[in-house]
DNA sequence: CAGTGGTCTAGACCACTTC
DNA sequence: AAGTGGTCTAGACCACTGC
């Protein structure tokens, strides 16, 4: 039974069965964002192993950003109420330096059928709807970015336009609060494009100006697509930063 | 002697202690790049410490890419000769999904003067040259990246075209074994810009086509930046791509 | 001072690769 | 069978936090 076309993981340390009981703890919200889990120790005598079993499973959830340990105070689940985390997804920086502020403002906020693409995506069951939003936020009185934001109704039933102008922080510390819904990672596709009259409009610049298309599809535990996004960046005066490892 | 102003790492462990050290074997090419460093044993008893905290260092550095482990082979130095790592600094994939083959053309190579922003990237000193490198890439018959190197000519000397030209890798692999220059991450900065003269020249498309600027400064072991590279994508059919975690 | 995470050790055993 | 990395344990001690 050694030789099989495709090697099935034959073998699972326990530290991942650890792992992947933590996990559906944070998906079944048994602990919520911000609290803190349960100390290693308790957690190696409710699962009836070592402490560095346990320890090597929080490692991993610690180096996906899911866990965060603090020394002396305990380890917690990962927040986008965190200060340091507003600008994890947000990878649009001034070419001066120091972070901005963006203000929002609201464009549109509908219920609507998806279409073939976002229904893909989001994995939506036939005659699911989904929200969409667009708003284009400004620096310095400046509109610098477009964006349309689809989301599945299902998760995120109730949501209204007033309760998202009402919120001062950013959107997705608003999905945790009010939906219980986290966000993991993101994938992004990035293109140049130019400015259609639409989108001029909305930036305030000529038709045809070099934008930036981001595409973003993004996802909670357990890998599922929650939140569709599209924007639109003008980069004269900033730009997209990334780090390759 | 407890509160300090600025709390320098008031306490080092040994693991981080190993961690330097493995460092500067890589550094120095006491193990070259795919090559196998010693048993977690042997460096155990070379550093006078257990196997578990070699085993740490080790972990981390393989995080960070420069090492990869490998079960029952041993520990290696990580290279960019290996498949997996042709695309890890290439984020542009065709928006059809499958990796594709980029042929080169190169277009200059000459040895001059840096400007002002050039020489301090790269950390130059006053009167050191370094060497320019024009090349457009093809997919296809298409041509869809014009890009611009920049290179310091102390560590690249005697870098010729000829020598580019005949090399049917990738150019870190290159750089790795004809300059003893390993890479180890990178920085961009992503803008949506529109084609000049110049570019819609190379690229055979009309002036003021949208493209993806990208400028980048790739860094060797101990954070040395050695290579700037600004590229201009075509992204008509093809996208950059970039997960956030 | 108690409780938390962080380091370090020593030893046993498992899984994978090579000869 | 020997050698490598991978897992797991038990226990000691250190560093940090908060009462």
């Amino acid at each position: 039974m050694s030789n099989t076309a495709f090697p099935v993981p034959s073998f699972s340390p326990l530290y991942e069965q650890i792992k992947a009981m933590l996990l559906t703890s944070l998906q079944t919200s048994e602990w919520l964002p911000g609290e803190a889990i349960p100390s290693e120790m308790e957690l190696a005598v409710r699962y009836a192993v070592s402490q560095g079993t346990v320890r090597k499973a929080i490692d991993e959830l610690a180096a996906e950003n899911l866990l965060v340990r603090r020394q002396g105070k305990g380890t917690f689940v990962a927040t986008h109420q965190e200060e340091d985390w507003q600008y994890r997804f947000l990878r649009l920086l001034p070419d001066s330096g120091e972070k901005f502020y963006l203000k929002n403002e609201f464009l549109a906020f509908e219920i609507i059928n998806p279409d073939a693409y976002i229904a893909k995506v989001l994995k939506l069951k036939a005659g699911d709807l989904v929200i969409r939003i667009d708003r284009v936020q400004t620096f310095a009185g400046k509109s610098i970015v477009f964006e349309e934001i689809w989301l599945p109704e299902t998760r995120f039933h109730g949501l209204t336009l007033e309760a998202l102008i009402a919120w001062p922080g950013p959107m997705y510390a608003f999905y945790e609060s009010h939906f219980a819904t986290h966000m993991v990672r993101a994938e992004e596709r990035i293109k140049a494009i130019p400015a259609d009259t639409q989108l001029a409009g909305y930036l305030h610049l000529p038709v045809g100006t070099a934008l930036l298309s981001v595409e973003r599809v993004a996802f909670t535990y357990g890998n599922k697509p929650v939140e569709i996004r599209h924007a639109r960046y003008d980069t004269s005066e900033q730009h997209y930063e990334n780090k390759l490892n």
